[in-house]
Formats: C-alpha cells, structure tokens, sequence
DNA sequence: AGGGCCACTGCCAAGTTCCGGCAGCAGCCT
DNA sequence: AGGCTGCTGCCGGAACTTGGCAGTGGCCCT
C-alpha cells in the first residue's frame, strides 16, 4: 500500500472513534505493527494534522480533513481568495475566521510571487451593513442548521407586525440587502422566509425536530426554484 | 530528499520556464537522473499534474499549483464553500467556473459523507442582479488588472453627464449594490470610482501603463482607509 | 505506592522499494 | 535520413521501510 493511502486511512479510521483508540487496535485495523503505526503517527502529525495520543489513554483526531497533493489553476486560487473575501465580510466572525485560516493555510504553500501576486490581488468586497444584534445571531442559527433543533424568536413583519414563532430552520440566504432565514414555521404549518435583522430574542432548543433538515431543504429548494448545486 | 519535496522542486522549476525543457536538463537542475526522472514525471501526470512532454520538443507545464497536503477543519471547508457560492453569484461566468471546478476539486477528495453534508449546507447565496452588459465586463477588466493595462470606456455619471474616460484600473469592489472599478484617471488625473453599469464602449489597450498596479494599489489603499487584508 | 496498560524511541536484521545505467522503441524537427 | 528527444523494461546496487525487541515514562485504578 502507498504510504500516502495508508495515512488517509489511518486518518479515516481515527476520524471515525467516538472515543480514545489504542495504538495497538488502531495498528490492527490499518494492517500494521505497532512500530510502523507509530512512525506514522510522527509522520502525520509533523505534517499538521491534530493528533493527540496519551499513554495509558489513546489517540484522538481533532475533527479536520487531510487533503491529498491537489492541483490547482491560478484562476481557481483567486475564485477561491476572493471567495474568502465575500464570507470575511457578509457572514459572522467565526465563519469569518475560517475563510481566513483556510487561506493562509493555502497561501503558506504557495510559492512566494504567488502568494505575493494575492496579497495584491485587484478584488475586494465592499462592507455590509450588519448590526451587532444580526451578526450575533447568524452562529447560533447556524448551529441550528447544524444540530437540527427547533429555533424560537420573537418577528417583526414587513408591515410591523409583532408575532412570536417556533420554527425548524432550513437554510439561510444572503442577499444583498439582508440575511433571511428559511425555515419550516409551527405557526403557519408551511415553510416560511425570515429576515434575520427583524428577528429578536433567539433561542437555541435542545430538541431535535423531524423531518431530517436534508428532507425539509429538498422540500425548500423544489418551492423556491433552485437547482441542486455542485 | 524526500519524494514530495523534490516533487514540488520539479513543478517549481517547470514552472518557471518560459519555453519548452527538456529532460536532460531539467533532472541536472534537480539533481536526479533521467531515468528518475521519467518516473517523477509519470507520478505527477497521474496525479493530475498538467505536464505535457514531446519527444524532440521537451516538457511544458500549464499554469498551476501543486498544494502538499493540508489538513482543514469542518468550519474552513464550510467556509470556502460559502465562499464559492459567493463568487459564483457575484462574479463573472470564467470566475464562477474557476470557484466551481476548486471546490469540486476539494469535495471529490473529502469522505463520502463530508461532501454529502457540504451538499446539503444549508447557507445560500441569493441572486444578484447585473446586466449581460456588466458580466461581459468583468472579465476584461479582470483582464487589464492583471496585464496593467490602461482601459478606455464611455461613462454616464450619477448626473446623467456622459464622459470619455481613459484609466489605470487598480481594482475591483464587490459592493451590495454594484460592482464597482477603482482607476486611476487620466482625465482627472486622479483616483477615481466608476460603477461597471454605467461603463460604455470598454476597450482594453495593448500599452502598458506605469506606475505598477502594485504601487497603486498602495495609494488606494491608504486613500480609502483600508487595511492590508490577508 | 504498585501494577497494568498505554504512548514513545532507539536499534538491528530482513524485506521492500528506489535509483542509475543500459538497451531499445517511437516521435519531432531540420 | 540523422540527431535529438520522450518513454519503458530490466537489473544490480543503494537506500529506505518494516517488525520485533528492549527500555523509558505517563495515566488510571486499586
């Protein structure tokens, strides 16, 4: 076996333990010797990826992806740099910090004109007008997104309006004027369109609401019109 | 030398060439045989390296980079996905191509249920409006950013007043409401910021224009109060 | 504290892979 | 056609990898 194939499936396999795994069964699993296992661990964890093993304990995998030697266009670079840019300004700073980690995690392999030739790259992306109270609630409901659990809010309509609602989130959209959630309403019974800066009092549940979100976006996507993509 | 490094070596000195080399040369330039060298090539062509080589000519590598491997975590992938979605609405069609096909790239290498869940992430990027006029103008002006090449074009102003301009194009903004070039303007002789809708007649010279983007890009910069990014 | 389990490292012989030289084939250019 | 070039198979020697062993040190439980 390539080593290169046996440390993704070793990643694989690590990425898979719910809890600590031994050298020993790991090493079983991947078909090699203890002594080889741990020459691969050092292998991969000088190569960046966060494995941590503890004597007596185990090894555990951060969650992450190794991604193979993968070859890419110089216009594919700057789509995805410029990519970076657009969710450094219209999303949360979590999501925001991502963008960047992920690009100078690229631009650090990079050869030194290109990298270069990025930091001086032609594209911005102007600012968006996001409030505080906006820019604190798009990770808690993506984390709705996420986990799959009911969301509560307080709305205010297009009209002024005033309603409370309960909902199962679906997607969120960014327009240009505003962020707006889609997401299934208890209220209505239908799948319903919110505007994220017109929501006040967000609450997180813990329970998780059926249909799967998977079913429910389906669902959205055929109403709204909008093709499977990539 | 590891074999990954020198892999990289091989690429960076293809990369560099500005007519056809051949194998002979390019393996002293590394320090390898020919014979290894013939197996280094046939490696990286199947791992998707662009090299092409001719018996008589000598090899030639299409634009490209070869990334080692990178480890990312589930929030950098989610973001460059976003980010892709981004591009692939705002920007013109040879840019959003480029977003699609790296991001196709990256899920094509990630666990069967990684890219499952990428596709059905649920944040979206809403249509954006421009005219056929204004896709069509990007890339030009994309064109001329990266050429440093002046560009001429007709302009109606917020007034109504119609114009002939001719500039140096520093750079692009992507704002909520329009696509936007920063130039330096000749006629003005000034910096100056022209909405891609209400540009006319664009026509990219062959003159090369002085000082450097780079230099320019600087002056922007400062002038606009914007930090230096990435 | 002691014992069992675990991660980790150095060492060495055996096994495996890589390298360079050679021969031969085929394509391109003059 | 001739010279130059890319390409592949083969083989002996060089370099690297593997697995077993011994020893060190950490963690958890009794």
């Amino acid at each position: 076996m390539p080593l290169a194939n046996r440390n993704l499936l070793l990643i694989d396999v690590l990425r898979r333990q719910r809890r600590p795994i031994t050298g020993r069964a790991l090493a079983a699993e991947v078909g090699i010797s203890i002594r080889t296992l741990y020459r691969d661990i050092r292998v991969l964890v000088g190569q960046g990826v966060p494995i941590e093993g503890e004597a007596g304990i185990g090894y555990v995998l951060r969650p992450g992806f190794l991604l193979p030697p993968l070859m890419f266009t110089p216009d594919e670079i700057e789509a995805l740099a410029l990519g970076a840019r657009f969710v450094g300004e219209h999303s949360d700073s979590r999501l925001t910090e991502s963008a960047r980690q992920a690009l100078a995690k690229i631009l650090a392999v990079l050869p030194q004109d290109t990298s270069d030739h990025l930091r001086d790259l032609g594209l911005f992306v102007g600012p968006v007008t996001m409030d505080a109270t906006e820019a604190a609630a798009l990770p808690t409901i993506r984390e709705a997104l996420r986990t799959e659990v009911f969301l509560s809010f307080s709305y205010t309509g297009r009209t002024g309006r005033f309603s409370e609602r309960r909902v199962k989130p679906i997607a969120i959209g960014f327009f240009q004027q505003a962020r707006v959630l889609a997401a299934w309403c208890e209220t209505r019974d239908d799948i319903r369109h919110f505007r994220i800066d017109r929501m006040a009092g967000l609450l997180l549940s813990n329970q998780r609401y059926r249909p799967a979100r998977r079913r429910l976006l389906h669902l959205w996507k055929q109403k709204e019109g909008i093709p499977d993509q990539h």
